[in-house]
DNA sequence: CACCACCCCTGGACGC
DNA sequence: TGCGTCCAGGGGTGGT
C-alpha cells in the first residue's frame, strides 16, 4: 500500500528511466482511470517527460509542452518502465510507448492497478495540477515540522492517528507509517489529537512525533518502501521495509522493546496495532 | 465545522 | 479441491 516512501522510491527509480524520454502514443484501456481530459495530447502522447515531482502519496510526471500528470497510486496501483510485455500484465489501464533512445532498453510505461482505488488526473500546467490537487495537502510529511503540526492539532479532538491520516494534516502518511512513527514517539493511537498541542505533559511528545515521522518515512525510502501486498518501484521489485515494521502487521505479537503483546482495534476505520506499555 | 461512516474495488486468506 | 465469506484501506462524499 504506496504511502510516502513508496512514491517517493517509485518517483527515484522512474526519474532515470523516464527523464528525457518522449511518449510516443498512449493506449487507454480503462478511461474511467482517467480522471479531466483523457485525450492523447492531455495524457502526454508526443511529450517529452521533463520532471517527476511529489507531494504525500501523490506523483506529478511534466511534459515539455507545460502539460502535467498526476498519478495517485491508491491501494494497489503500480507505475512501472520495461521492456513491450511490461503492459500485457492484467489490470493495466493505460500504457504508454516510449520513443526508442540510446541506452535506454525501456519501451514502456504502465499504469496497473487491480483495485482501481488510485488513478491518473490531467492537467494543462503543472500550476493547475497543485492549485487542484495538492494546495489543499498540509505539509509533506518529510518535512513536517512541530510548528505546523501543533497548529493543526490543537483544535482537534479526533485521536492523534486519525488526525496523521489525514492529508490536509500531513501529506503522506497512511496507516502503516503513522502506526509506526506513534510506536516510536511512545504515543497512543487513541490520545486526543490536542491533548499533544497544549500545556500537558504529553505536549512533549509532540516534537518526538515529528522526528519520529520524518526518520520514519527516510528509512522507508532508503529500504525501498513497504511491500504488503502489491507496491513495486519502477523497475517491478518490491520493497524490504515491511520486514522491519515494529508494530503495522504485529497484533499479538511481543513489543520489540518490552515484550508485552501489542494490542490492534479498529480507529478512524483503519486498522490500528500499539503497545499497550510503551505508548500512552 | 469537525469528524465519522460508508463506499469504491479485487485478490488473498481462511473455514467448511 | 472448491466455494463462500471476510478483510485489507486511500480518499471522496454525504450525513450527523
Amino acid at each position: 500500500m504506496p504511502e510516502l516512501p513508496e512514491v517517493e522510491h517509485l518517483r527515484r527509480t522512474l526519474e532515470p528511466r523516464l527523464i528525457g524520454r518522449t511518449l510516443e502514443r498512449v493506449d487507454v484501456r480503462r478511461a474511467d482511470v482517467v480522471d479531466g481530459d483523457a485525450s492523447p495530447a492531455a495524457l502526454l502522447a508526443h511529450d517529452t517527460v521533463v520532471a517527476l515531482r511529489r507531494k504525500g502519496k501523490q506523483l506529478a510526471i511534466l511534459g515539455a509542452s507545460g502539460r502535467a500528470l498526476c498519478v495517485h497510486l491508491g491501494m494497489t496501483g503500480q507505475l512501472t518502465v520495461g521492456a513491450d510485455d511490461t503492459a500485457a500484465k492484467p489490470h493495466t489501464h493505460i500504457a504508454w510507448s516510449l520513443a526508442p533512445a540510446p541506452g535506454r532498453p525501456e519501451t514502456t510505461l504502465a499504469f496497473r492497478d487491480p483495485r482501481r482505488f488510485g488513478g491518473v488526473w490531467t492537467f494543462p500546467s503543472f500550476d493547475s495540477l497543485r492549485a487542484s490537487r495538492w494546495d489543499c495537502l498540509g505539509p509533506d510529511a518529510l518535512e513536517i515540522d512541530p510548528g505546523s503540526l501543533r497548529t493543526s492539532l490543537a483544535d482537534s479532538r479526533r485521536p492523534i492517528k486519525a488526525a496523521l491520516l489525514d492529508q490536509a494534516v500531513v501529506a503522506g502518511v497512511g496507516n502503516i507509517y503513522a502506526d509506526e512513527s506513534l510506536f516510536l514517539a511512545g504515543v497512543k493511537p487513541s490520545r486526543p489529537a490536542h491533548t499533544l498541542a497544549g500545556r500537558s505533559r504529553h505536549a512533549a511528545k509532540l516534537v518526538p512525533l515529528c522526528r519520529a515521522i520524518r526518520e520514519t518515512l527516510a528509512r522507508a525510502i532508503e529500504a525501498g518502501g513497504s511491500s504488503v501486498r502489491d507496491y513495486v518501484d519502477a523497475t517491478g521489485s518490491p520493497g524490504g521495509y515491511q520486514g522491519v515494521h515494529l508494530v503495522y502487521g504485529r497484533r499479538g505479537l511481543p513489543c520489540t522493546r518490552c515484550g508485552a503483546p501489542l494490542r490492534s482495534r479498529l480507529i478512524a476505520q483503519r486498522t490500528t496495532v500499539w503497545c499497550p506499555d510503551c505508548q500512552s
